[in-house]
DNA sequence: TCCGATCGAATGGTCTGACCATACATTGGT
DNA sequence: ACCAATGTATGGTCAGACCATTCGATCGGA
């Protein structure tokens, strides 16, 4: 068993914070509190570097760090747009921490599929219950875009991922399409060559067909048959998994 | 609508990478060829900057990029441990986006609770049919700490969290296992002030009666009562969501 | 007066080179 | 054989310079 919180003085050594994540605690304090919005400007690194008593070298790696969390995005030059500026994209992140893990094979494909069908089954549930028309519009679009003549498999895959995006969009959970939107574009590459796979383009008419049914099971407010259907797609899309 | 891929001569600008996302794909490209395994270590920067030919300040902030979502650690000194180590650490990385974005508002607390009850009522399901006794005794320790005596507020936070990092774990997936610890994490302060909010130390007994019914499904093999029982849970903990 | 070209300024992007702090490896003395 | 002093490779930090991009202001011609 672990040694008692009160075994006697606790000499550990303060944690020595770096510089940068210093400015990293200084600029969370400010979201948290409320005076950092999407939006708004961050100084500019040298007044940022001065202000809080470190190199502009270690303002940089903070910025950086913020930005692979798709908190920020920055542009050059000059004017009201320029410069560091709040955002919310974190999507790209997560897909970017999954696809990063999942190359060093701490994730396997099968287990990112099958979070997949868990959340994924679970949004169209929720979109057949919830999805207002213009949802219901963009999926049409995106099923539309999947039948057009002379797809790559680029194309198509690019349309089909916009499919489930948007189906997770559309289940109201703001976090749940992140997560879609990031376990799928994770996966992407191995997306394109499954379908290629599968014997190009006979297998892009099935998932085509799939989508048809769980857009019109969404459209009829049918949870469990729009489950069923995701689940169904899934299974058929990832037949290894 | 959008103009057609073929209108006419395509002059988008070659997209100029940032030296430091080239860093970034070099490494990632060492990863995905699996030329590069978790334990090993990177040149130092030093080097990395030379081969590559950019600054060594270019290099770091690639570095700060990677370590930032769990990639890498870094240590100082000298030895074969010291210096940038490939490591898997996905799950703070996903929790720090993750209570990056709820403080800029977009995420709400709502759907990261909603969001949990998806995947942990899954996982659940999942540990009742397949957890291994290693899982189940760690669970039972979880429990048991909850239920010693004069402990803290924040204590008993980390043995609940414990037990829902241990219940993920247990569910045989990896990803669905960081996703709820990243979920988790992000509202760690919420969850101390809710259960104190509730009014300590009843409200306490009461979720640590919550945890013992749901282990108690998992280790009789009861699928559906263990989803039932983390939905009460989570109903209880966030009565407002 | 108007409009376009030019210049200045503020921003991020990059590099160089230096020095510090840490922790293992080596060496040399006992 | 042991232990202390020294060496060295590593990341951490900083200062300062210069480049590239962009917008706003200014100037000059029509």
């Amino acid at each position: 068993m672990s040694t008692s919180p009160t075994d006697g003085p606790d000499w550990r050594p303060v944690r020595r914070l770096r510089a940068h994540e210093e400015v990293l605690a200084r600029i969370e304090e400010q979201i948290t509190a409320g005076r950092l919005r999407p939006g708004d400007r961050l100084p500019g690194e040298r007044q940022l570097a001065e202000s809080l008593g470190v190199s502009r070298a270690s303002v940089r790696e903070a910025l950086r760090v913020l930005e692979a969390m798709g908190v920020l995005v920055s542009t050059t030059g000059r004017g009201p747009d320029a410069g560091a500026v709040l955002a919310g994209r974190p999507a790209e992140a997560l897909a970017d921490v999954l696809r990063l893990h999942v190359g060093l094979a701490h994730f396997s494909l099968h287990d990112i599929v099958e979070t997949r069908r868990v959340i994924e089954t679970w949004a169209a549930r929720s979109a057949a219950e919830h999805a207002r028309p213009e949802h219901l519009a963009r999926l049409r679009d995106a099923v539309g875009r999947m039948s057009a003549p002379d797809l790559t498999p680029d194309q198509f895959n690019a349309a089909d991922t916009d499919f489930h995006i948007v189906l997770a969009e559309a289940s109201g959970n703001a976090v749940v399409a992140t997560l879609m939107h990031g376990l799928r574009d994770s996966v992407g590459r191995h997306a394109v060559e499954a379908v290629e796979r599968l014997g190009w383009p006979d297998s892009a008419a099935a998932l085509r067909e799939d989508h048809d049914r769980i857009l019109a099971a969404i459209e009829a407010g049918r949870p469990d048959a729009a489950a069923e259907a995701v689940h169904e797609h899934l299974r058929r899309s990832y037949p290894d998994h």
